[in-house]
DNA sequence: CGTACGGTTGACTAGCCTCAACCAGAGTGG
DNA sequence: CCACTCTGGTTGAGGCTAGTCAACCGTACG
């Protein structure tokens, strides 16, 4: 799914990448913030003016209905573009989940490359197409898979996307993974303690943040997929 | 979010202006196919050939864990543009609801015009960002929402798309509509019937696969939007 | 005419949610 | 340095929503 190279900023679809022409000359300046954690960077149905690209820390984007429950869509982790908008506001809102360092590129000025360069125009495409088949495949996780398999597969996930040495330092809370699984974080605790007596995963030291997987496959035997 | 217009097939994102090249010279040529209710268009994993657009009819793609539950991600209805892959291979299977004729044209001739054809090129990501968008919605359905709302977004829904007259003929099934929704289908039978009892709608004669909407402000405000 | 299919409804069950208590670690201020 | 509080996490008891299993009904169809 995702390319890996020593630095994520670096990887084919970074956001240098985009901005780049086909004749490689960097035509765009790249700005960056920091955001601290909780922090909103920007929120739903605001105009969209920049694109971002998560430069070190963790971004949530989430939905929300008017009682206050929550749909996370997605985590941004680090080399992660986010803020992508086809039309000009935002179709969800965003927060830092950990302090976190963007960087960012105005929409307008990519748009009007992309206008003249397929490349660009291509590479649009491409991550548009990489969000909705993350989309397409949480639509199956949201509407079809126990608690139970929704950790798994999010455990899974997030050691495909962040795992160093073995160790899962998760940078959200049983909250915001909760809604992004559509479940309680109460559920999603009960499901990791279920995990940790079957023996697929340890914790390090007392605290509970830091996940080792003890066994991939027994964990991925209990995410269904196709 | 749809421009009507009196023929779906002519509406702005048809096939026929996809393959349109700026200067408005029909570049492909369109073939027609028919497919019998229940008939398979393409499998999840095939290599992607063909782009197809509903020109009668109305067709729905999902997706399967091993033990057969089933995900739909979406219906498509007349002049709805479906198996838009940007990598070589469908990511859903997609199956005739009724019988239904649909226009296709090669992927490849679509992917070399769009290559040199900023005008297309758009069209594509707009197609995509339409699908990425309908995808998160139904996240926020999905991972959030009752039956009672989920039913009632699904009615809302379908009265946008498919409605003659005030009354609502729904090509599939409750189990259809319950694997879009992820319900089974005795709840979403049993949430139709409570809006019947709450006079938000009524029946056509005494089958019950045609509604009429008697009341869409009720509807709306049983679910729960922003 | 009999059968198959899709839909409805009822009785019961189970999985997840709600509410609540409790606990550990990180700050904070006296 | 210690008490205090706050935050995030775990765990238990009980309730509710949606799922399961099953019976029944009407229409369509061979």
């Amino acid at each position: 799914m995702f390319v890996r190279t020593t630095d994520p900023l670096l990887r084919p679809n970074s956001l240098r990448a985009l901005g780049m022409s086909s004749g490689s000359d960097p035509i765009v300046r790249l700005n960056e913030i920091t955001y601290k954690k909780g922090k909103e960077i920007y929120g739903e149905k605001e105009p969209a003016e920049y694109v971002y690209q998560v430069k070190t820390g963790a971004v949530r984007s989430y939905k929300l209905l008017s009682d206050g429950r929550r749909q996370i869509g997605a985590f941004h982790l680090a080399g992660d573009i986010f803020g992508l908008e086809n039309g000009t506001t935002h179709r969800f809102t965003t927060e830092a989940v950990v302090d976190t360092t963007v960087l960012l590129i105005k929409r307008q000025s990519l748009e009007t490359v992309a206008e003249s360069d397929a490349m660009v125009a291509k590479n649009l495409l491409g991550m548009t197409t990489t969000n909705l088949q993350h989309a397409e495949d949480h639509m199956l996780l949201l509407g079809r898979k126990t608690s139970l398999e929704r950790v798994a597969a999010f455990l899974i996930e997030m050691d495909k996307r962040l795992t160093a040495a073995g160790v899962l330092a998760l940078p959200m809370s049983r909250r915001d993974i909760a809604d992004y699984l559509g479940l309680t974080l109460e559920t999603v605790s009960r499901a990791i303690s279920h995990l940790h007596e079957l023996g697929v995963l340890g914790f390090v030291g007392n605290t509970q943040r830091q996940i080792i997987l003890l066994d991939r496959h027994q964990l991925a035997s209990l995410d269904l997929q196709p």
